[in-house]
Parts: C-alpha cells; structure tokens; sequence
DNA sequence: ACGGGGATTTTCT
DNA sequence: GAAAATCCCCGTG
C-alpha cells in the first residue's frame, strides 16, 4: 500500500518534458489533496495532453486571457478553469508564456474516501473521481487552486505513487470537436476508474481492475 | 449590457 | 443516446 505522507513529491524536472511525454508519466502517480489536516486523493489513471501550438482543442490556442493565463504559467504550476459550473485541472509542463499542460481525466481513489464521497454526495465508488470535474469535487479543488505551486503547496501535490500493473494506452481525447485525430489521451487499460463510455475504452473495464486495494 | 459556447455531469427515454 | 442543468468568460456592439 502506497504511503503518501513519507512518499517524495514529483520533482519540479519531472514536469519539463514533453507534455504528451509527463502525460504518460504521470499514470500511477498519486494525487494528494490535504484539508485540515486530513489527505484525499488517489492514483492518476488517465491523462490529456495539451499542447502550445498546432492543437486547435488547446485552452491557449487563442492566445493568454485573464482565464487560461496560469497555463502560461511555469511548469508545475496547477491550471484549473471552470466548465458548466464545475472544475477541470490541469498540470502546466511548459515554460513561461508557452501554454501546455496535462488535463488529469480520472484517479483511482485511494485516500479520504469518507470525505470524497461526502463532497460529492454520493457513497459510489466508482462515481467519485471518474471524471475531472467529479475529481475535482471530491477532491474540492476549484479557481481558487487555479496557479498554485504543486511543488510548494501544502493544500495540493502529486507524489510517487505505484508501480503499473497494465499496459498504457493512447487514443483520442475525449469532449473536444477540434483536433480529434490527435492521440493525446492516456489511460490504464481495463481500470475500473478510467472515465468515458464502453467504445472509449479499449478493453472493457472490470471492477477487479485497479492499481491498489485495501485488504 | 448581451449572447453563446464549453477539455461536463446527471437524468430521462 | 439525447437533453437539460448551470455559470463563467470572452467577443461583439
């Protein structure tokens, strides 16, 4: 079982690669969320990239606004914008002015379930963080994380998480009319967790599939 | 000031 | 599968 509190956080480097390069890399990796003193979060088990030029779907593809502006931010900076009265985060992995980041589209609950599900107002598992504006509601991450430090927080951080125990695989991002053919989207095949419907996945996610359990 | 769309989720048929 | 719910924000006038 994955201890959080003694695990290192991600190392700023970690998240100046490529950014279709971090969002594959962050697979497994955990998600920490700490509120008074109490940890929630899971294990990262889909991703999107987001890139600074030649990707129409991209937030900075029109340029810097007062909205998107942390995604200009330096690499390691949390990006999270408001869509239909709910939240989607990001992980920016570019440089100053350039805009890319990783869109993190589901976790693996592992921690805080109890509370996860009470912001969530649900008590199903598998409805708790399937999804990046539900992850963010369990996790109640909102604007006002939008441009923290995930290197520096004490409020949001990924650390090291598991090992992976399924193959990774690349297909189209999800929600977006614009740029469909580009393979930017990550997940663990077969993860119970991973969000989007049957055709979405590659093969059928199963309840027995996932990077941890407690027993 | 106004209008419309969005990297979504939930609910209904 | 389709449509509603729901609100922030940018572009236009």
């Amino acid at each position: 079982m994955p201890d959080t509190s003694r695990s290192a956080r991600l190392s700023r480097r970690f998240f100046d690669r490529p950014t279709p390069t971090v969002a594959r890399e962050l697979l497994g990796k955990a998600l920490i969320r700490r509120i008074a003193g109490q940890l929630l979060g899971g294990l990262i088990v889909e991703t999107e990239a987001y890139l600074s030029s030649g990707d129409l779907a991209s937030h900075s593809t029109r340029g810097l606004t007062r909205s998107n502006a942390a995604m200009f931010d330096r690499f390691g900076t949390l990006y999270v914008y408001p869509i239909h009265a709910k939240h989607c985060m990001n992980v920016v992995t570019g440089r100053v002015g350039e805009g890319s980041a990783v869109l993190i589209r589901a976790i693996e609950p592992v921690w805080g379930l109890e509370i996860m599900m009470d912001h969530r107002g649900t008590d199903q598992l598998r409805q708790l963080t399937r999804g990046p504006a539900r992850l963010c509601q369990a996790l109640q991450i909102d604007r006002e994380h939008d441009r923290i430090d995930l290197l520096t927080s004490e409020e949001v951080w990924i650390s090291q998480g598991c090992t992976l125990k399924s193959e990774i695989i690349s297909t189209a991002r999800i929600g977006i009319s614009a740029a469909r053919d580009l393979p930017l989207r990550f997940f663990l095949d077969g993860n119970w967790f991973v969000s989007g419907t049957a055709r979405e996945h590659h093969n059928r996610p199963s309840p027995e599939d996932r990077l941890w359990r407690s027993r």
